[in-house]
DNA sequence: AGGCATCTGGCACGAACATGCGATACCCAC
DNA sequence: GTGGGTATCGCATGTTCGTGCCAGATGCCT
C-alpha cells in the first residue's frame, strides 16, 4: 500500500525537487501537485474520499494565497490526513498558526533530499518531524503558554485540562473499574471480575466519567491514558 | 573552541555508547560524567564557572532522583545553558515537564549514534532536535492549550500500513473511521466527519472489527494500538 | 452527633452499539 | 464478463451503554 502525497508549492524548481524524490521512492506516490491555493483547493473538493492522499506537503508562501488555507481545507475535508508544512520560512507566526491550521511537521527549504522521505515516514507513523529551529520556537511558545494559565470561561464541561487540573483521583474501585474498562471488558464482564452488581459498576463508571469529564468508555481510557493512570498499555 | 559535554545516565552501557561517540568526535569533550543525582549535583556546585560544560546530556530515570532535577539545578547556576534529555521514556508527561524544566532538545534512545552529533550541532545553534514522537506530544499539548475544546475536534492523525503476522490490512476509508473512533467520536459523529451514512460508518467498523478480531470499540483501539496503526494517544 | 466520602445496590429509559442479512455501484484483474 | 474487493446504503433485532434519580451501609473527621 503506497502513500499517496498532495504537494502544493508554487516554486517550480523546489517542487521539480520535491516531486523526483517521492517519485524514485517505491513507498509513496506523488497523487497531486498544485502551484496554487485555489489549484489545490478545486481539487480537494472534487477528490472522492477513496482517492484523496494520506500526506500533503504544503508551501505557506503561495502566490494566490496562504498555505495555511490549504492545510485548513484539506483537514476539514479528511480530518486524519497528515500535513507537513515544507518553507523557507521559520518566524514563530508562521510556525504556530501552521500548527493551529492543523500541520503534524513543519521542515525548513533546504534539507537534504533523502531526509524528506525518512521525514515522511515519520510523519505517518504518528511522529511530527520538525527541523530543530522550528522545534525551538515551538518549545519557546510553550513555556510561555505554561506560565499564564489559560482562561477563566465560564466553560460549561471543563474537558482534558492538563497536569495543572484540579487535583482529581479515582477511589480504588475506580482505579479497579477504570482499569478493566481499558481492557475491553464490558459492564457485567467488570462486575463478575470485581465481583459487584453491574448497577455498582454503572455507578463507579459515572463518577469516572464525571472526573475525567467524559462520556464513553473511549474517551474515558484515552483520557486515561494521557494522564498516565493506566498500569498496562 | 571545543564545546564541553556533562553526561548524566545511569546505565553504563549506554553511557559508554554516548561517551565513545562524543570522545571520537573533534568538536565535543565529555567533560563530565555521572550516573546518579547527587554526583552530577555535587560537582555541579563545586564547578567553577569557566569550566561549566556548555550542553548537559541528561537521562531522566535515575537511580536516586530524576533527571528533572539535574536539569533545573544546572539551569538554575547556569541559565544559557542546553539541556537535552536523552531517555527511552517519551510520555506526555515526561516530555512537559523536562521542556518546563528547561531542557532544549529531547531524543529518545536508539537513534543512531552518528545522529547525535548532528543533534548536539543544532542543539548549539540555537535549535531544539527531537524525535518526531516527541515532538507530536508537544504539538498535540500545544492544541489543546490554544483553544478549548470541549468536544472531539478534527485534528490529528494516524494511518498505518503495518503488517503483523496475518497477512490484514485496512482500507483507507477502515483506517479513517478508525482513527475517529480512537477518539471517541461515535457513530454519528464518524458519519458527518466522514461526510457518509451511519450505516456506512456500521459497515466500516464490522469490516475493522472482523478484521482484528474484536467485538467492540475499546477492544478495537487497544488492538490498533498494539499494532502501532495508531499513534495518538 | 452530624457531615462527608466511599461502596454498595436498585430501576428506568433513551441512546449508542454489535451484528445479521440484505442491496447497488464502481473498478480492476483474470 | 465474471468475480473479488471496496464503498456506499438500507433495515431489523438484541445487547450494551450513559445517565437520571433513588437509598442503605460503612467509616472517618470535627
Amino acid at each position: 500500500m503506497t502513500q499517496r502525497i498532495g504537494l502544493v508549492e508554487d516554486d517550480e524548481r523546489v517542487r521539480h525537487a520535491l516531486a523526483r524524490v517521492i517519485a524514485r521512492s517505491p513507498g509513496f506516490t506523488l497523487w497531486f501537485e498544485s502551484g496554487t491555493v485555489l489549484g489545490a483547493s478545486e481539487w480537494m473538493r472534487a477528490c472522492a474520499p477513496e482517492n484523496w492522499p494520506e500526506v500533503w506537503l504544503v508551501d505557506l508562501g503561495l502566490p494566490d494565497g496562504s498555505g495555511l488555507d490549504v492545510i485548513r481545507e484539506a483537514l476539514s475535508l479528511h480530518p486524519s490526513t497528515q500535513v507537513m508544512v515544507v518553507s523557507v520560512f521559520g518566524d514563530e507566526e508562521k510556525v504556530l498558526d501552521s500548527i493551529a491550521a492543523g500541520a503534524s511537521g513543519y521542515l525548513l527549504k533546504g534539507e537534504r533530499d533523502e531526509d524528506l522521505l525518512l521525514h515522511l515516514q515519520d510523519l505517518l507513523r504518528g511522529g511530527s518531524p520538525m527541523s530543530p529551529m522550528i522545534a525551538r520556537k515551538v518549545l519557546n511558545r510553550m513555556r510561555v503558554m505554561s506560565d499564564q494559565p489559560s482562561r477563566p470561561r465560564p466553560a460549561d464541561r471543563v474537558i482534558a485540562t492538563a497536569p495543572s487540573g484540579p487535583m482529581v483521583y479515582l477511589t480504588r474501585r475506580e482505579q479497579e473499574t477504570l482499569d478493566l474498562i481499558a481492557r475491553g471488558y464490558s459492564y457485567d464482564d467488570v462486575a463478575v471480575e470485581l465481583s459487584m452488581s453491574a448497577n455498582t459498576v454503572r455507578h463507579h463508571i459515572r463518577s469516572i466519567y464525571a472526573k475525567l469529564g467524559v462520556h464513553s468508555k473511549v474517551e474515558a481510557v484515552n483520557e486515561a491514558r494521557r494522564r498516565n493512570w493506566l498500569a498496562v498499555d
